[in-house]
Parts: C-alpha cells; sequence; structure tokens
DNA sequence: TATAACATTAGAATTATTCTTGTCAAGTAA
DNA sequence: TTACTTGACAAGAATAATTCTAATGTTATA
C-alpha cells in the first residue's frame, strides 16, 4: 500500500485492489481479464472503473499500455524500460529484461528527439511447436 | 499488375486499385484510409472488401499490419523487414530501413523459435517540437 | 453451358473502449 | 456539525474499429 505513494493518487479499495492485481503479473493482463479478476472481490466493480484506473495509471506512468496484441490493449505493471518476445501463436508475451545496444546514427532519425525505443521479437514458443 | 502475380490471388479491380493505392505509399494508411481514398474511384466498394483484401494480403505476406496505434490498425506495403520511428504527439509513422545487429543471446529467447524483430523508436518529430 | 469456387456488397453483429449522468464518499471551511 | 467542493464510482449508452452473415455476382474450369 505504502508503495504506491509515489503516485499521487487516491488509495481506493477498487485501485488497490487492481493494483495489487498488475504487481508482478508477468501476464500483461488486457483491461477485460483484469475486470474479470476483480469481479470475484468486487463484484460491483464497473468496466468503467478499471477503464479510468489503467487510463490514470498510464498518465502517472504507474504501469506501461501495450499496443502489440493486435485486438486489444495489454498492461504491463513493470513500466522499467524492457523488451518484448512474442508467441505469434497464442500470442504469449514475455518480457525481456536486457539492453540491446542499438546504435541509431543522427542521420536516421528525422530529427527527432529520441524518448525510447521498444524491441520485439517474435516467434513461435516452445508449447505451441510441440502442439503444431 | 504483372507485378502482384506473385501473391497468388485474383486480381480483380478492387483489388488493384488496393494495390495500387498501398504501392510505394509511405502514410501507413489505416482501413478507413484506404477506403475513403478507394470512393473515389470505387463509390461502391465496401468496407468488408477493404478488411477482406487486407486480411488476405497480409496472409499472403503482401502488406504487414502494423500494431504501433493503439485505436487502430495500420498497414505497410513495405514487406521486407524494417523497423518505425514513431512521433508520440501527431502518431506520424517513418520507415527506417537500417539492420539492428541485436545480439540476442540463446537464454534469452526462452526456447522461442525467432522468425522476425522489430525495433520502434518513440519520440517528438521536428513539426511537433516547434508547435508545443 | 454447368458447376464450383471465390469475390463483393450491404448491413447486422461483435468487441473494445469512451462518454454521460447521477450518486456517493472524503475532505475542507465556516 | 453543516454546507460545499472535489474526485471516484456505477450503470448503461454511445462510439469506433472490426468481423460476420447472407445474398448476389463473377470467374475459371470441367
Amino acid at each position: 500500500m505504502e508503495k504506491y505513494k509515489h503516485l499521487g493518487l487516491k488509495l481506493t479499495p477498487q485501485r488497490l485492489a487492481i493494483l495489487s492485481y498488475l504487481d508482478g503479473n508477468k501476464e500483461h493482463p488486457s483491461a477485460e481479464d483484469i475486470y474479470k479478476a476483480m469481479s470475484k472481490d468486487f463484484p460491483t466493480m464497473s468496466f468503467a472503473t478499471v477503464y479510468n484506473t489503467l487510463e490514470t495509471l498510464r498518465d502517472k506512468g504507474g504501469v506501461l499500455e501495450l499496443t502489440i496484441d493486435p485486438n486489444k490493449k495489454r498492461y504491463d505493471p513493470n513500466t522499467a524500460a524492457h523488451h518484448h518476445l512474442i508467441c505469434m501463436k497464442c500470442k504469449r508475451i514475455i518480457d525481456i529484461h536486457k539492453e540491446f545496444s542499438l546504435n541509431i546514427p543522427d542521420e536516421m532519425t528525422e530529427g527527432f528527439d529520441l524518448v525510447g525505443n521498444h524491441v520485439e521479437l517474435y516467434g513461435i514458443c516452445p508449447k505451441c511447436k510441440k502442439s503444431s
């Protein structure tokens, strides 16, 4: 609970529930996943609250919004810069905590002020290899 | 026209129109952009045809479906492996035709068979820098 | 020509997300 | 405490992107 103070938001029961569900979660859940998980302990929590909370968290830097999945947004509580390994079959997303040195020459960046980078590695995971 | 034969699809007028609109297009248009562009010459073309064609093209390897934009899919006729420079303000997407050597050690890939990779560089473009 | 296979259209349906409205709860100032 | 303000919440409507369905049209080939 203390650990979320730095986000600067009012820690309501709903927000705490979402935060602690996300905390340490490696599944990169979607809004729906979160909503479903919440409805056990908070049967009255609405989708709007899930979306509002995620939006607030995203803006405060408490969560990353991933666009990797073409069909929905996924959320990642790990806000430290990292990369992703994606199974093209089962859509599983695995974090990679390694820095890739990209060596980007200035003439490549078209005058942009670069803020960050994200590497996606696509492939087929071991489970999906077997079952095909 | 000849140049699309390798895709192995029936080249109907609608498909040719979409293909030639995409050919050389650097804008990474969305389905809606394509639909609007089509309606000049093909006022009866439906959204379903645009989506069907894009899906077919994607499956045949004639176009890349980009998930960079959180709100919609974008399409890229350049199917050679390349990377993207993204303006976080105006959402402009610029192609980067440079290979980054990623040096991925085996223990990072969790047993995946890697197929490809995609690097996204995020920043603010010169235009948006001025206007802020 | 007949038939099968595929393409197209129009619109309905679905899915993910955002918006609107009314209500409620916590905090603050008198 | 009381009144006021603010932010949070729930419920459901609204929207946007995409997919599905059913009917029709077209093309290729036997």
